[in-house]
DNA sequence: CGATAATTAATCGTGCGCGATATAAAACGT
DNA sequence: ACGTTTTATATCGCGCACGATTAATTATCG
């Protein structure tokens, strides 16, 4: 009975699913505002900081280039943001609000305390099992750097 | 200050980068068996009791047949399954491990074993958070239903 | 100053992951 | 028995997500 390759015993199968479930809780929420879950993300950060590059949202969100070039040009073509080269260092593109980006916030203000109520889980055991999943990445990250 | 807009605050934020962690932590232990994160999910899952039915294997894995079909038909090229139509009901597809994907098993035994350390927690403390993620999906997955 | 190295985005190929739809087989109702 | 409904898988289109590579710009060093 020593045998430990048990899908429902693995940790990364938990969250693996665990993920894929929040998914489909935010669906619905999210295509009244016309995004997906990542570009959702990626609003979030920039409500939270205006005008930040490609690298500092992918340093945030945990992205590559590769993932948010094309994520951010859906953005801009939606009407949500704007991406400029920076003048000082023409290597850098900068990611802007637009004033239709602006105004979407309000929309979104809501989201976070559906998906509290979809967890049934008050504020303080939600905070709590966060902080413990944000160690767990911490502790994953810092393994494979 | 009432803003709780904030991505560091977001247990979905939590899992979703944690997930990814847990992927990069995976990647080059499952590189060496030729497989990629859900291909292995499946594969356990097939190690634990073979002969499942692609819906049957979507239902432990959360998965679509839309998701399952081309997965596992790239195991089936790689060698480590076989799929074949049920006799008795022709609309059914069963999945068997061949002979090669039996043996891959001896290989993967060790994974568990390195995504624990890389976690940095003990064994009980890893089951008791895996258990709470279990539980955290299950209403979020109960709320959707 | 000029060659080289480092940094930043973008591009490309592969594999998910899902919703919508299609196709085929089985089950059902009359 | 036959048309209808249900079920199981497959297909298609779209959007991630990443590794590898490329292109352009900036920094560095002799």
């Amino acid at each position: 009975m020593q045998d430990q390759l048990k899908l429902d015993s693995f940790i990364c199968f938990a969250v693996y699913t665990a993920s894929h479930a929040l998914n489909r809780v935010y669906k619905p929420l999210l295509d009244a505002l016309g995004l997906t879950y990542p570009q959702y993300l990626a609003m979030v950060s920039l409500w939270e900081q205006d005008g930040q590059t490609v690298g500092g949202l992918g340093e945030k969100l945990f992205l590559e280039s590769s993932t948010l070039t094309p994520l951010l040009k859906r953005l801009e073509t939606a009407g949500y943001v704007r991406r400029e080269r920076s003048r000082e260092d023409e290597r850098v593109v900068v990611v802007r609000l637009s004033e239709e980006g602006i105004r979407l916030k309000e929309k979104a203000i809501g989201i976070p305390g559906c998906i509290a109520a979809a967890s049934g889980r008050d504020a303080v055991d939600l905070t709590r099992l966060q902080a413990e999943i944000v160690a767990l990445r911490e502790a994953l990250n810092k393994s494979v750097a």
